[in-house]
RNA sequence: UCCGGAGUAGCUCAAUGGCAGAGCAAUCGGCUGUUAACCGAUGGGUUGCAGGUUCGAGCCCUGCCUCCGGAGCCA
């Protein structure tokens, strides 16, 4: 018997039909004359039922004896669950099994440790809650390039192979690379203000390294980072663009992920309240904040922990924009504020909630002599940075922009508790596998 | 790299220095509407590795390994 292959997840429109649903077996319950075996294939699970009179003794059995995660294909009328309205079955007729598992399933039912799952993440990755988060993962990359090519921005990639450190090597994974020393990309935006000169709006999107030994629920050592970069904007017109960016990816997963946001338990009126304008504070607030909340050793000149990027956070029930940093704490790149030239004219967005830094950013420096002596003054070696002062040398022009990370956005709007369920393979200090 | 915690059955965990156990998973049996089904039975162990103390070590001591949490750094 042949007929038509569906989704699970368009059941709903098949009610009365008899199709073939093809998939993996998730729970398998039975009570003597009837097997209820629940069928799982990415788009969601049904639960077909097998009752003994109505069918031969052969088909009976084999649906009773289907191990954990074998690949099934089974066929029958889509019918009204008699006890849960909305939700549909499968009066099965028939079923074959496709791919048998040739031992037991390493992940039972019941709780597993982490290292564990990380080990089985290939298997793990079955799961609802991990198949929920893919799914949001996808959403916010796909809301991504939908913000930034619906406001005419042109997407340049940016090499991941690079000859040098822009902020020091310490942090980067080194290569041979047809017998010199390469380096594998902790960051495009030195590539997107080249990219600016030359499309006006510009962003790149896609892996970077990290060689630091973090280890917390914040770190990989791979992850994915989107980076724009516009010409003729300055540090007010980048934190605009940073809000409306975050507001635009918030409302994305709250109107086309709720039955994932449901599967992950999370909160949503928490992400409800995630619309422009975001709070902006200085640096120098956020310090005085930071004394008068728990933190009275807080002083200007003091970067922020994770503590301290909480403690900030929970003033507000949004992101908040700190901006103005002190020039020692930040990158060489950045542009001084012509008010206070001790201060950066840089900015990061903190995520609610406790997720940390999810965006940092600013203007960069315009100015040649100025670029030149700041690379002098964090030692750097001025000869790496040849093409890179070019962009100063032939029609230099303000410009702003800032990097997102993926994963932490994706752990933020999940509600997770660590990046390493954010990404389908974490690259992290002590797991390179699977 | 530093600080703290943990390694016992396939998994999650118990076990006063004195017979190494439970739940889940697996296997077998029972049950006509189950929802991580339920009920009964069976099999399952180099207690992370190496050494030491002791009549006796999963437990105490030393070293090492691995993992978890945190710090620094960052997105």
């Amino acid at each position: 018997m042949s007929l038509p292959h569906v989704w699970i997840n368009t059941l709903k429109d098949h009610v009365g039909a008899e199709v073939e649903v093809r998939g993996w077996r998730n729970h398998l319950r039975s009570s003597g004359k009837l097997h209820f075996l629940e069928v799982r294939d990415g788009t969601g699970v049904v639960q077909s039922v097998f009752f003994k009179g109505g069918l031969s003794p052969e088909i009976f059995e084999r649906a009773g004896g289907v191990p954990q995660e074998a690949s099934v294909a089974v066929r029958g009328t889509v019918s009204q669950n008699p006890k849960q309205p909305g939700v549909f079955e499968l009066q099965a007729k028939e079923i074959d099994v496709i791919g048998v598992p040739v031992g037991e399933y390493p992940i039972s039912p019941k709780e597993h440790g982490v290292e564990f799952l990380m080990d089985n993440r290939h298997l793990w990755l079955r799961s609802s809650r991990q198949n929920a988060i893919l799914k949001v993962r996808a959403t916010i990359v796909r809301a991504v390039r939908d913000f930034f090519d619906g406001r005419d921005f042109t997407l340049v990639d940016a090499p991941i192979f690079t000859p040098n450190a822009c902020e020091g090597t310490s942090t980067l994974f080194s290569t041979d690379y047809h017998g010199d020393k390469a380096y594998l990309t902790q960051s495009g935006q030195l590539y997107m203000e080249a990219a600016a000169a030359a499309v006006g709006k510009a962003y790149c999107f896609g892996p970077t390294f990290r060689a630091e030994k973090s280890k917390t629920r914040r770190h990989l050592a791979e992850f994915w980072m989107v980076e724009p970069e516009v010409a003729f904007m300055d540090l007010e017109g980048d934190m605009k663009l940073a809000e409306d960016f975050l507001s635009f990816i918030v409302a994305r997963v709250l109107e086309s992920r709720k039955e994932e946001m449901k599967i992950l338990e999370r909160d949503t009126t928490k992400l409800e309240k995630v619309v422009g304008p975001f709070p902006r504070i200085t640096y120098h607030e956020a310090i005085e904040i930071l004394q008068q909340n728990g933190h009275p050793e807080a002083k200007v000149g003091d970067d922020f922990g994770g503590d301290e990027e909480t403690v900030i956070s929970n003033k507000f029930d949004r992101p908040v924009i700190v901006h103005r940093y002190p020039m020692d704490l930040k990158a060489f790149y950045f542009k001084r504020d012509p008010n206070d030239p001790s201060l950066a004219l840089n900015m990061d967005v903190l995520a609610p909630e406790g997720y940390g830094e999810i965006i940092g950013g600013g203007q960069r420096e315009d100015d040649l002599a100025k670029l030149e002596a700041a690379i002098d003054v964090h030692k750097l070696p001025r000869e790496a940075f040849g093409w890179y002062l070019d962009l100063r040398r032939y029609g230099s022009f303000p410009h702003a922009g800032f990097g997102l990370g993926i994963e932490r956005t994706v752990a933020w709007t999940c509600g997770l508790h660590h990046v390493r369920e954010t990404i389908p393979f974490a690259r992290m200090l002590n797991r390179l596998s699977p």
